[in-house]
DNA sequence: ATGGTCGTTTGACGA
């Protein structure tokens, strides 16, 4: 079983690669971030014709996640699954894919650390916490995936010294990633994998993809259950490459491969 | 060299 997140940085701008990626890997589950599409205009039928069932939550011009399985979905959630009120953006899915509960998320940027977006940042990463464990179990089988926006230690970032005081490595957000590994989630790639370097976004600008300046902060967190059936985890870099008239997402998909 | 590029859009703004 494959299950793989991808922040495509717009799904109309970004469907031709999609779809091509999808018969190329042919993953189970495929976890999607930044749609920017509101739901009418998320493209279902041209998944459902290749297999997949979908979940999508967007609001049009920001945002939007979405959930793909070819091994069901039960129990969709657009949106947090607590009873608080919605959310302002569509930022997380949930759908139980084959046995597995499954998160989509699309964490908040937080732009600089003194700005209002960080604050919402932490909160919304509080709420994830809160919504996970009044929803699953650490003994389920769970994957909270997507695009965290935060580098996990400085393996995670090109030049740890550059970036100190900045957002995606601040020491509040890093905390709010080990509270969710204290409720029982792994960082399933880095069970797998201990070098520096190994990065899943790369900024559009300034060659930073050819430079290796990068961050992983798409990440697979996963149960215990779930992590000691992984055989593989990747990031497929090859997907970040490509021509000006067909252009690759700034983020490339992260691929989690279960012996199930 | 202190910017640099995309995608939303047609003027900035977000990442």
């Amino acid at each position: 079983m494959r299950i793989v997140t991808w922040n495509v940085n717009s799904l109309n701008a970004r469907l031709g690669r999609v779809e091509r990626w999808l018969e190329a890997f042919e993953p189970d589950v495929l976890c999607l971030q930044e749609t920017k599409l509101s739901d009418d205009a998320f493209p279902a039928m041209a998944f459902q014709s290749m297999g997949y069932e979908t979940l999508h939550h967007g609001e049009g011009r920001w945002n939007g996640v979405a959930i793909l399985s070819r091994v069901g979905i039960e129990d969709p959630i657009g949106g947090f699954g607590d009873d608080v009120e919605p959310d302002t953006d569509a930022r997380i899915a949930w759908a139980t894919c084959g046995g597995v509960r499954v998160a989509s998320c699309y964490v908040p940027n937080g732009r600089s650390l003194d700005d209002d977006h960080y604050q919402y940042k932490l909160r919304w990463l509080d709420r994830l916490a809160a919504d996970l464990d009044g929803q699953c179990d650490p003994g389920d089988d769970v994957v909270v995936c997507g695009d965290y926006n935060i580098a996990p230690d400085d393996r995670d970032v090109w030049n740890p010294t550059k970036l100190e005081g900045q957002t995606h490595v601040s020491q509040a957000e890093r905390d709010r990633l080990t509270a969710l590994e204290q409720w029982g989630l792994v960082d399933v790639f880095r069970e797998h994998h201990d070098d520096d370097g190994l990065y899943s976004w790369w900024d559009y600008r300034g060659g930073a993809f050819h430079k290796k300046q990068g961050m992983r902060i798409d990440l697979l967190m996963t149960t215990r259950s779930v992590a000691d059936e992984a055989r593989l985890v990747v990031v497929d870099r090859n997907e970040r490459k490509g021509p000006k008239d067909d252009p690759p997402s700034d983020h490339a998909p992260v691929v989690l491969e279960l012996a199930r």
